[in-house]
DNA sequence: TCCTTTCTTGAATATACATTCAAGATTAAT
DNA sequence: ATTAATCTTGAATGTATATTCAAGAAAGGA
């Protein structure tokens, strides 16, 4: 018997900020074996090849995503302060212009979406729990009377995430403070204020 | 003498929509020649290069965007009905699922924003045209008294141009009428409300 | 200590790819 | 009709790449 020498997590993490700089086309096998200190055998006896090793960094990308969401709404504070709490931890990851703090779910999804179904399923479906975890922060704010009660959680949580992939999208052309707070600012005015239109 | 046989607006589009399909990196010379029916030697007479005839296709999608932008506001409707059909649009090119009907600029900028410096310049000032043409847009809403006087028309397109990104975004997970389209009616909803938050 | 199992190594393989180029074809002016 | 200029053709080239594999190294059980 004998164990792995290497570290999977770190591995995978390594794998991960690689991906999101390159991409995945553009990530050579070589690039890999560069960021992962793992040799090309060792990559395809662990992970079978390089979309095996691409579908676990996503894997791992979501469980780390997740972790770090459910520690942030894990206090007795208003969900509208958390809400606002996360926004602005958005905006400064924006601001960073650090390729290895984008959202690689979204990221591989627009890479990959028209060409591999599998990528295109796990992506959507890890994106959905997200979605999920927002709608339930609504519904936090409905039971603690911060929004009006006949308020759509669902809609409320899409109509944020929509607004988050477009922030991020606006920090690519603008990483500015200035204009990123506001549109946070106001995106955050828009969910509070009122209900669903129709 | 003698003048190329291929109609280079045409070969520019068939170029574009194979780009949209498989991204840069995946779409070979040999998808190329296949899409636009040149051969290789045409094609590099023309455009130097793969990436030339990339970025030949960028400012021909450019050139079209814009040309049907114009179109879609050159008439005496007010501004906010424009909006709304512009809106509107949008939706229906989701829905397609289509995804020759997807945004060339902020696909490539994703795509290629961290590795080449050229095409993020090139992609970005694009859509900064294209903020820029929706600012006009808010103006003339300011003009025809459908908004506050005192609304920031750069701010406003800003925020439709986050609400624009994002409705794509979540066109890729959802694309579905139910979900998308009360999405662009609360974004158009709220952007007629109000001034900008602060 | 020895042996079996498992992991590691990294050079070798085969394929896919962007690009080149020289020969052939077409055009239009003379 | 002839010629000069330009475009077209598509096979050939060289490079980059993902993947394999057989030999070597390490670990733990007997």
């Amino acid at each position: 018997m004998r164990h792995a020498e290497f570290d999977r997590e770190t591995v995978l993490r390594a794998a991960m900020s690689t991906f999101l700089v390159n991409g995945y086309a553009k990530t050579s096998m070589q690039d890999l074996t560069k960021a992962t200190g793992l040799h090309p055998g060792s990559i395809y006896c662990a992970f079978d090849n390089k979309k095996g090793l691409f579908i676990a960094a996503i894997e791992q990308y979501q469980q780390d995503r997740n972790e770090q969401f459910q520690q942030l709404f894990a206090n007795d504070r208003s969900a509208v302060d958390n809400l606002g709490a996360y926004l602005a931890l958005i905006v400064q990851e924006c601001l960073s212009c650090d390729a290895t703090q984008a959202c690689l779910l979204t990221k591989s999804l627009s890479e990959m979406g028209e060409q591999d179904e599998q990528i295109k399923q796990m992506t959507c479906q890890f994106l959905q729990l997200w979605h999920q975890s927002l709608a339930m922060v609504f519904d936090t704010a409905k039971a603690q009377k911060l929004i009006a009660q006949d308020s759509d959680s669902q809609f409320l949580a899409q109509y944020l995430v929509m607004g988050i992939y477009g922030l991020r999208t606006v920090a690519h052309t603008q990483p500015n403070e200035q204009v990123l707070q506001p549109l946070a600012d106001k995106l955050l005015a828009d969910l509070l204020r009122c209900e669903p239109v129709k």
